[in-house]
DNA sequence: TTTAATTACGAAATCGTTTTCGTACTCTTC
DNA sequence: GAAGAGTACGAAAACGATTTCGTAATTAAA
């Protein structure tokens, strides 16, 4: 009896191979005592269907992916949090890709589950704008995949996403109001929508309040870890006065309070720092970090959930409707970082 | 042509099922004619073979599973990303499962794993050792599966794990050496294997330098965030003498933070703390933490490594050698919390 | 020239489910 | 008691690959 089957079990039962199968999935067809009897012996002979089997037969694996730029983020790990418990709920599996930020390792992942491995796909792109048809092959294979955080706003996908542009603003605002002269945005790509948001929202407030537009700065500082450090590290030197920074990721704080730290730079005095971030110790920080926080784990949540409802109303006829995009606040918690 | 499959290619060729499937797997049996010809056909309409199909009949999925008990969690977040390295390199797929700490939540997806959905498991055990079934069902499906940092040393699995009992003792020995009188150890739980290892150390330690048991505290604060809180807190009021902590994990170290910032107690001058932590902003806390670091991305290599490496073994005559532990270092890393 | 080996392919079974369709049998109902 | 409806099950065809086995055609060996 080393591996139980339906077939197994359908001749321990003295019936059919059919009838063992609709009992097991509660059809009207069987008569109740007949169920039991199976259920009972199931259950006793620890009978478990084979999934690909199934998989294969129904044309569903009652599996997604997920499709990350990198998981040693709390941001994402957060996320990732949300998603579980939701799919977790629906019995769903998930299944983690991490493209490293590398657009051509997610473009070739989204490629790959294109073979109907997976139900749905969520995704926090990496991708830059300018190549978008795995996206389009995904559409037309009919497989429901929903943005989160990073969209393509290019693509009618359900999305998922956090007021960047009012975050941005209200960070920015913040910063002003702290007597900054010189401002800078520290941006991991100019090709990531949510980050783009986040520097409008800056633009736009340092506009409103008139700044001299020689006193800001966008620093492009990549995803590459030891060329950012360089990068920020050549900006901070010589310092420019009274300098607000605006960071789009926690990595990037992080990395700057190193610099600091390194090169004597007191924190909040001769540069304020706000940043986009999930840090569980941004409070702890020397100084404290002001931050603002997004409700990552409600993203993740909400995402899985647009995805399951695509995935339930696939095939059926779609309403002619809005996209659906879901905006989620971010919170701004302002610690000794920006400190007058 | 909505979808492709194997059948219309190989009637778009010309050809049988059989020679096409052939063909691709680059058999011998065909000739490099042919096999150009499907292989280019094959690239041209996007033909991609159904995974639930192939793993049906050769009975392996390519996938394998992670099951951690916790994922927003540096160390867990970096030794997936390890995992994925491996995994990736090796066409294989990941499917997280968390536990949230809950051993009956980790015997059911254990359980559920049985069915054949993944070629290997990888754990870091939620469980308490008195129930170890679910293990033994793995070992008599025949599923291989690899324990990391959190083993079960009942069990005869392979494993990978860091020199806790030795890192415990050296963290301790430095907080001994700071001039503390009172040691109190932070644990999440005495049925953890790799905790009770840095206790272990820890008491070795304290029996070295004999110090006075009645000076020695051992604070169970459970894996529920605001009860460990509370524990945490009734245990530091009133704060004993010259308190040395040693945190056996990043999370209580952090609560204690949190703690002595709402009470003012003063790190490192009223109380000394070090801990098990892969925070990379240990270095920027207030103050810097000190720390043992795992090597998380390694850990997670190895493990896959191990891991895959017993599904290559799978089915053949293992020969009797010693079950394969890979016990890695831990560093030490001291900073200003354990100044004296 | 005959026999044996090799090459290159195809037919069909198989993996373990699910689902469609068919059919005995019982039970109403007029 | 004939027709129709309902009940409870089974046979067999999928799903899409892989693999075993068989076999024509060609080549090599005797």
């Amino acid at each position: 009896m080393e591996n139980m089957n339906i077939k197994k079990l359908a001749k321990e039962l003295n019936l059919s191979v059919s009838t063992v199968s609709k009992a097991l999935h509660d059809s009207y067809e069987i008569k109740a005592e007949t169920k039991e009897k199976v259920l009972a012996l199931a259950k006793q002979l620890n009978y478990q269907p084979n999934p690909f089997a199934s998989s294969l037969r129904r044309n569903s694996s009652k599996t997604i992916a997920v499709v990350i730029p990198e998981i040693a983020h709390n941001f994402f790990s957060l996320v990732i949090n949300g998603i579980e418990s939701i799919a977790e709920e629906l019995k769903y599996h998930v299944l983690i890709y991490i493209t490293h930020e590398i657009p051509e390792k997610e473009e070739q992942i989204i490629r790959h589950l294109l073979n109907g491995r997976v139900d749905g796909i969520l995704i926090s792109s990496s991708g830059t704008s300018n190549n978008n048809a795995h996206y389009h092959e995904l559409v037309q294979k009919g497989i429901p995949f929903v943005f989160f955080d990073r969209a393509n706003f290019e693509i009618d996908a359900p999305r998922v996403i956090t007021d960047d542009y009012q975050a941005g603003f209200q960070a920015t605002e913040h910063l002003i109001k702290t007597q900054c002269k010189h401002f800078a945005f520290l941006s991991l790509s100019n090709q990531m929508t949510a980050i783009n948001h986040r520097k409008d929202g800056f633009l736009a407030a340092l506009k409103q309040y008139q700044i001299e537009p020689s006193h800001v700065h966008i620093i492009e500082a990549g995803t590459d870890e030891t060329l950012s450090f360089q990068i920020i590290r050549d900006f901070l030197q010589p310092l420019p006065e009274s300098l607000g920074i605006f960071s789009s990721v926690e990595k990037l704080a992080i990395q700057t309070y190193h610099i600091c730290k390194e090169i004597n730079i007191l924190i909040p005095n001769q540069l304020k720092i706000i940043s986009f971030s999930n840090l569980p110790t941004a409070a702890l920080l020397n100084p404290a970090l002001s931050t603002l926080t997004q409700p990552a784990f409600s993203i993740g949540k909400e995402a899985a959930l647009l995805l399951f409802q695509s995935i339930k109303n696939k095939g059926k006829i779609q309403p002619i409707t809005t996209l659906p995009q879901i905006v989620l606040k971010s919170t701004l918690f302002i610690r000794e970082s920006t400190k007058m």
